[in-house]
DNA sequence: GCGGGGTGCTCAACCGGTTCAGCGGGACGC
DNA sequence: GCGTCCCGCTGAACCGGTTGAGCACCCCGC
């Protein structure tokens, strides 16, 4: 099991280290004959690079980087980044490409890596997600040039390269959907205020609501169950519930689900559901539930892609709305007068 | 921006290369004085160690691997892994060593990589997760003498370190209570067959069954929303239809609540569920689901301090049942009149 | 005054690659 | 026949650390 290094296959071929480094990176430089007898060696030997040496001589270290800002124990709850990372995954694995994860608990902490693993030369590049507003990791990797791509709106990205959603679009298609049903009021159970793209759907609600002549409101939350359970409560509880209810993750909307059952209001007769993120939640759910319906692994695969070097066609990628069986028209316009409600 | 090398601080504290490298790995001969303004250069310019040239001479990478050995699409479903990956993060982050993961169709593919990294020398150690029976990489590990922590039971790790769920007393666990609720026949949806804890634990149900003197029946299944759902229509369709149904991962089992609900069949009125890798999913359906409950991410922090070297106390961990409402007295006890729910 | 033993440091080799200047030699032009 | 050019390859430096051999120096005992 001894290591086998180029030295060896060099002794071994006749040749210098610096040609069979030639050969072994496919440049030119060397005659066909001997490239063909030094990678026959290199075969038998069955050598691989060492990928220190190579990192140390300025090369490539095949791994790229993630890092994700947010408490470990909230990652383990949320769905969406394991697809995400299984994305990445299914274009990095294939070219033998490393990820490195790193979970920290905030956007500065997050910075400080970046600056340590550029510097050790531990990644060639980053994934950056949940961009926040005026987020101080775009700046530090413009400052560094560090290779990064940005998961979300270009103008997010202040210049880096970027891949992510029309989430303005999205939304505005939900507010059709809905506004097409009847529904005059509608609540969103939103993401963290912080979250860039929070307020871009904060603002294009505001916007679809005004062109449909629809009431519209945002609750900021947590991404979490007990934070939509909450939600969904106080909106279903308070004066002039809304009809529908538009979800910025399926975690939230499932535990909505839940809260509204639980209150004996029925899902999709007095309220109407949707979710974000459709993952296998909103299919395991009864009844199931409708979501804004975002290929999160080929999205990861996308992202992985331009971070290395792709064009990605779209930059902008448009979710589609999954109709299931958690919206039905609304009750003001089924029934004008009742709204049968068990208990309130 | 420029790098700061050793050689650099070295020059303006006016000592060797050698002392420097000494002083920054906290080694003996060098006196107090010289290490203390050694220290203070390094500090002054920012220095940091090049992996790359640590590695190179032979040290350690401070990165350690994480291969999961399943289909990218399914790991996205899977809450328990995104859990157990923020509970490793947790150790492991805050010692500055990162995690490099990869997702790999197979076992066999899986063993190739360990060979690879560590042939590359780009991780210091690996967990193994997902161990089948006879499983390759075990061997593999022990031949090339990889760093590894097996996750499952030791009778798994052929001698490697390991550190575990005692899955055959939490079967039993489950079965002593639903057998005191009064159920006679239970039926279990299970993950893969190939899966060594999987036969663990389908051996524990014979057996507890068997000591309780109830009917016990095991599905196996894959772990997936879509294998829950059609294993449970076809226990609750089929003949002698079980009280109650434990299931291996609790996507499994919201997604059986789901399908029973849609079947008319009440839980736990009609019969009776338990979930297991308690994760958010449980509280947010509606029955809330009882669980074997298991704390992934901590879990998760004992191998990695397992892999560190850490003796980890237990080696075995013991889940505990969470009771929530989808398990009630079976409905063949329950018919007289009494539902004694709280029946020791 | 000299041998012996620490202490504190230097020096150079080494890890396994990459890269570049340069060199021998054959083909070619004139 | 000679200069020129390019091809194919060599040799050595280099990346940034680690490590062991060895050396100067001082203290100590006799």
């Amino acid at each position: 099991m001894a290591r086998v290094t180029i030295t060896e296959i060099a002794r071994r071929s006749g040749v210098s280290k610096g040609a069979v480094s030639y050969v072994l990176n496919d440049r030119p430089g060397v005659s066909d004959a001997t490239r063909a007898r030094v990678l026959q060696v290199a075969r038998e030997l069955n050598w691989v690079p060492n990928r220190a040496a190579r990192a140390l001589s300025g090369a490539k270290t095949d791994t790229y980087g993630l890092v994700l800002p947010r408490k470990a124990e909230d990652i383990g709850h949320e769905p969406y980044y394991m697809e995400f990372i299984a994305g990445l995954e299914s274009v990095l694995g294939e070219r033998s490409l490393a990820l490195m994860l790193q979970v920290v608990p905030d956007v500065a902490t997050a910075a400080a890596t970046y600056r340590k693993w550029w510097s050790e030369r531990r990644v060639d590049g980053v994934v950056v997600v949940d961009v926040r507003v005026d987020d101080p990791r775009v700046a530090l990797l413009q400052e560094i040039g560090m290779p990064a791509v940005v998961v979300g709106h270009p103008s997010l990205a202040g210049g880096l390269p970027s891949v992510g959603t029309d989430d303005a679009a999205a939304v505005a298609d939900v507010v059709a959907h809905l506004a097409g049903l009847g529904h005059r009021a509608i609540a969103r159970v939103a993401g963290p205020a912080e979250l860039s793209h929070t307020r871009i759907r904060d603002e294009a609600l505001a916007a679809a609501a005004a062109g449909h002549g629809v009431r519209a409101r945002t609750v900021h939350s947590d991404f979490s169950a007990d934070g939509g359970a909450t939600a969904t409560r106080a909106l279903l509880g308070g004066p002039r519930p809304p009809t529908a209810i538009v979800y910025d993750n399926d975690l939230m909307a499932v535990a909505g689900l839940s809260a509204a059952t639980g209150l004996g209001i029925r899902v999709p007769d007095d309220v109407s559901l949707v979710a974000w993120d459709d993952s296998a939640l909103c299919r395991a759910t009864h009844p199931t539930l409708t979501a804004m319906g975002h290929d999160v692994a080929a999205y990861g695969a996308a992202v992985a892609r331009r971070l290395l070097g792709a064009e990605v066609v779209p930059r902008l990628v448009r979710a589609a709305l999954r109709e299931r069986a958690s919206c039905a028209a609304s009750p003001a316009t089924a029934a004008p007068v009742s709204r049968a409600r068990t208990s309130s």
